[in-house]
DNA sequence: GTCTATACTAGGATAGAC
DNA sequence: GTCTATCCTAGTATAGAC
């Protein structure tokens, strides 16, 4: 760590990034701004702009972020599932788990796949975002895939339902509609997993008539 | 229409009102500013002053404007189902073109509930947003209470789960997150709709074992 | 009831010192 | 790589003229 003179971060860059993200988790997306990063982490409000050539890097940056620990916590969410001998495990209870951590994420963060997904961020091109919006899709696939039988159309069809679910939950608790009933995160978690669980219940025995019929 | 003078609008209040919503669908809540709405408005960045103390005042009288075309609009949508002789239709049914209503209201105007019940205009402790929060909750409570069989507690948590989905699709739309594969409103309140129902079904079978088990 | 003008706040972004 | 200082823009809100 060579820590030189007037330097105040050995990695003001992840810093920042974190910074912002703990802001957007406080404010919401719309409320951040760059300088109240800058005062959060301690330095000038021309500092950040050292690292990031606008506001708008800073958020994919932050996008970027925040697709690789949502990844990260479905998946850890799916393999904490019970396995059987052959690795495998309940698909319908591995979509559940996953709408449940993505709402999770969504309520404390106060972002989730609107943030990774954001219009504004995607029509910047960066190559990095849209890898890592892919990997939350490929962390989403292919359980929902073993639910639908191999159907990639109703897969999908299903992870929309789920993950619409779930975030749609994580907002009306930020946004206080919920928030007498279901003061808590968790709260909204299991219910998240319980109507993913029932969809994936849905889309399974769908799928089952199908190959009978 | 008494207009003298300078007078811009036989009724500015409601034509600020108006415009408001319009720029909130088009930019979302936090983009919301009285200048632009004025400008919007053809009158000055003063004008608005005279008819709402604050920007939050603006906000209230939107959010109440709101939740009243939003009962409006989920009323009609049960009424104009197919009714029994006695007057009844199917409650499954109501429940869900309700819920499609509300995925419509939301997608179109960019806010919906979130609005209604945000905590900084809650907090504010005006009556009439009281009361109009209320009649939503008045539009959608019946249908869900046939549903699950009188059983209240249960009827609030289908509903929530219904209008969490509802929500959670029209904002996954505006966030570009389903655009490719859902570019319009009528899929959304569709698919908003078919969740509903497999919600309520579920929840009107898990009544029906109650009562026998 | 609306105008013009203004005070104030805050953020985005850049220039130049160190 | 970070600082201070500054420019510019935009918004909230008020004062006073008409």
């Amino acid at each position: 760590m060579p820590k030189r003179s007037t330097y105040h971060h050995g990695d003001l860059k992840a810093t920042l990034v974190s910074t912002a993200l703990r802001l957007i988790a406080e404010e919401g997306i719309a409320a951040l701004s760059v300088a109240e990063v800058a005062r959060r982490a301690g330095v000038s409000t021309a500092a950040p702009y050292r690292h990031f050539a606008s506001k708008q890097a800073l958020l994919i940056a932050c996008a970027i972020a925040a697709a690789g620990t949502l990844t990260e916590q479905m998946t850890r969410a799916q393999e904490e599932l019970p396995h059987h001998e052959d690795g495998s495990a309940d698909p319908v209870e591995a979509t559940a788990v996953s709408a449940a951590a993505y709402a999770r994420f969504a309520a404390e963060n106060g972002s989730g796949l609107d943030l990774i997904f954001a219009p504004e961020l995607q029509n910047a091109g960066d190559t990095d975002l849209l890898q890592a919006g892919r990997g939350v899709m490929d962390a989403l696939l292919p359980s929902a895939l073993e639910v639908t039988g191999g159907h990639a159309r109703d897969a999908l069809e299903l992870l929309e339902r789920q993950i619409a679910a779930a975030h749609g939950y994580a907002a009306l608790l930020r946004s206080g509609f919920l928030s007498r009933r279901h003061p808590t995160i968790d709260d909204v978690a299991s219910h998240a997993a319980a109507i993913a669980r029932s969809l994936a219940r849905e889309a399974r025995q769908a799928a089952r008539a199908d190959r009978q019929g």
